[in-house]
DNA sequence: TCAAATCCTGACCAAATGGTCAAGTTTTAA
DNA sequence: TTAAAACTTGACCATTTGGTCAGGATTTGA
């Protein structure tokens, strides 16, 4: 029995050279999608950023739609992962800081993968609308409702749950996004440094925990 | 004396016809460009939104670059006068509420002028840095100042305030940049409502209340 | 070793795109 | 009334774009 048959069919023609050329294709062709969006982007800069000949490209991917759709899978696979480990039974404290630490990792290390999502948002999310209405909305109220239940346990202050996780969204995204406007307005002309998405985490997190009645209010003077 | 003499150029030349169609070109202009980013945006999909020749586009504004270049001015405009009002002795409760409801308000009534500004930020803000370095800048570099000041008047908890800035312009402007998602995950299928808008704001109001210790958290069960 | 499979890519094409222009129509102001 | 100014737009053009393809180079597996 042939080893590879027990992979995928997408798995099976995968040799080396295939699988590290397709990375290199979806790496160039993230950043070119995250800066251009979908239209603006050129097959022929997403070529010359891999290093590759245009061909190559169409090689691979045949069309530039079906090469933004497996970026786009990509980056929802990534999404979904992060989106895991919130638990019922969980410290409420631990589990926001440490959600919100992980949301700020992905914004200061995937900040291409954040742009192409904020890129499809923003167009109307024609080609993730049933992602967003299924796996993501389910998420939304598996997550919401531990909140609920939490605070139904006096565990936590009451808040609303449901904005409380797209307003972590948005502050967390934020930072990944936007982050040619922070950049400047903090006066950084090479970029957010390290300290800055550290500022930031504690900030958001602050302002979470306080929100929830997870953090003594420092006395006022 | 000719009347018009008192004009600039800009607006010496603006009869009602020409008033008229720039108008209509620019909102079509900012629909189009919101959707598709500077370089996805084309200027036969700009005229046919404003169901004019593609040619009359031209001729009121030359090119593509500088229709893009009008837009932009006009939603930096419209950003920096909606900026204005916070003072040093206005009450800490009211001017952050009323900020927040300003900021929700235009998320609500001019979305596609957040969207072209959030388009053009994501791309690295290639046309607005120096607004953002300066105007910007000097604006939050005052009202920080301002929020500082009533930290250390004991008027309200001491709080990042750069951040909390940053962080009610991510919460509020999602609303806007965003709304396909939030409308799918919410369920809404012909778009967010008003009452969506409303329970944000509410929910956004709380977060940097409580945050700034200017609202009573309620007591857990 | 060697043939099949895979990979590579310059040259090419049709369609789309930003922009121009000339010839006309409408508006303005004296 | 009338001539200048402003406006309109179909037809056109050079460039860019996504995509194709044939023929050759390299890798793979038995």
């Amino acid at each position: 029995m042939n080893i590879k048959s027990d992979l995928t069919p997408d798995e099976q023609s995968q040799g080396r050279i295939r699988q590290e050329n397709i990375e290199r294709i979806m790496k160039a062709a993230e950043k070119v999608f995250a800066a251009n969006g979908f239209r603006g982007a050129t097959t022929a800069a997403i070529a010359e950023e891999a290093g590759l000949p245009k061909a190559n490209i169409h090689y691979y991917f045949g069309t530039k739609a079906k090469l933004y759709r497996a970026v786009l899978d990509d980056i929802v696979a990534l999404w979904l992962s992060s989106f895991r480990d919130i638990g019922e039974h969980d410290d409420p404290e631990k589990t926001l800081t440490d959600y919100i630490r992980a949301k700020m990792d992905l914004s200061q290390n995937r900040p291409n993968a954040s742009k192409v999502f904020a890129n499809e948002l923003i167009r109307g999310a024609p080609r993730i609308n049933s992602y967003l209405r299924t796996e993501l909305k389910d998420w939304v109220a598996e997550k919401s409702a531990i909140l609920d239940h939490w605070i139904a346990d006096g565990r936590m202050a009451p808040v609303d749950s449901e904005r409380l996780l797209f307003h972590i969204w948005a502050m967390t995204q934020t930072w990944a996004d936007f982050e040619a406007q922070w950049a400047a307005v903090l006066g950084r002309k090479d970029g957010l440094k390290p300290a800055d998405f550290n500022a930031a985490t504690d900030a958001i997190t602050t302002m979470v925990l306080r929100t929830c009645g997870l953090m003594p209010m420092p006395s006022r003077r």
